[in-house]
DNA sequence: CGAAAATAATGAGCTTACTCATTTTTCTAT
DNA sequence: ATAGAAAAATGAGTAAGCTCATTATTTTCG
């Protein structure tokens, strides 16, 4: 188990943070991160009110180590989804409707975990985001690479720039479901239109050598 | 100017409202967002503590009446600035360097904006919010038309779809400023790859190269 | 005008995220 | 094993955003 080389104190600090972390997400799950006080958390880990705060700088830290995982998660099933389409453009579009949909299931923890993505306040945090971005364009950056030899796409384009580029659009978007710019149905058409629109830029001879750097 | 029109109850709201905006402009200019209390600011203004909470349902709600002025006035630059550049995609770049310059100028208030932006609460919000975004895709969608009388751009290419994909991308790009993610040469080295790729699925089918001196 | 209704302002008080001086636990070295 | 050092946990205290019952102002209408 590879625990062996974990000291006590390690061991300690391991258990807490886990007990603190499925604490705060049954808490979010059941009564909605707002109403949730970080008194409760402390009380459903057994931990005193302070200890909170030395696993996570703020109540919003602990959204992202509750979600860190979890997202993971929704990341592999939004690539084993995305595989069941033919074409890139639905790839892609089936890739962000599953994450979608797991931000659907509960609206208001997505709106308050898109506010803490807007508001990075530490370094730890930071690297959080970025192991899950670079999770998530990976798999895109794949699907595009897969989309040349279908011929799809031009062997030249640079992979790392649409898969930004496609995570920007899903970004903006998923901002406008969550904050009731748009409704499912528009989010989707809008994903859809954009992606074309992106898309259209890859494509193999059609647009020329128009200098991607 | 219609003024007459206003009974007294609505010039009383009017210039309450103006007082507290002003007050907490120049609050959070001088020490800060986080470090100005609704405290100083009802001080500021002349008004009680709960007053402001008549004007702005939060405190965060108090940085989108601050800005929202601010920011067409920030828009009506960037679009000056854009007419400058010959091309569409320097004109877009340059579009929204102005924009990020205004941010760069006060970084901790534009994160805190940007947080706002990706949290909206109320409906007065989302109203004012919508009214930039119109205002700025506007702005974008008009020098994308202009392009398809140079032949930069295929007469057939919807304007709204390409406006807000250029926004979405800048949008997830300032973000990475703001958080720590990007300098400003990353930012503006991402914003011309992407801004690149897009804009390639806006060129005609054939003439591209000839149209890019 | 004057009274009643409607709207706005007030500020003491509450809630809760977060701090920090103190205490407890764990590690290290002799 | 024990003392001393280092790290972690504690929880009472603090601060600040926000609420809400009360008071003040403005409008409406007989």
């Amino acid at each position: 188990m590879a625990v062996a080389a974990l000291s006590r104190r390690e061991q300690n600090k391991h258990d807490k943070r886990a007990r603190i972390t499925a604490a705060a997400r049954a808490l979010f799950a059941h009564k909605g991160f707002a109403a949730t006080t970080t008194q409760e958390i402390a009380d459903a880990a057994g931990v005193a009110a302070g200890t909170i705060f030395t696993y996570a700088r703020t109540k919003d830290d602990l959204l992202i180590l509750v979600f860190h995982d979890e997202m993971l998660d929704v990341v592999e099933r939004a690539r084993t989804r995305a595989l069941q389409q033919p074409r890139l453009r639905d790839q892609a579009i089936a890739f962000f409707n599953e994450i979608a949909d797991y931000h659907e299931r509960d609206l208001p923890l997505a709106r308050a975990l898109m506010r803490q993505l807007s508001y990075v306040e530490s370094t730890d945090q930071r690297a959080l985001v970025s192991q899950l971005m670079r999770r998530l364009t990976g798999h895109l950056a794949k699907l595009i690479d897969a989309a040349k030899a279908t011929g799809e796409v031009a062997a030249s384009r640079p992979l790392t720039v649409a898969a930004r580029t496609l995570f920007a659009v899903y970004f903006l978007h998923l901002n406008g479901l969550l904050n009731g710019y748009l409704d499912r149905a528009q989010f989707e058409r809008a994903l859809t239109a954009d992606f074309t629109l992106v898309l259209a830029g890859l494509a193999p001879a059609r647009a020329a050598r128009s200098t991607i750097r």
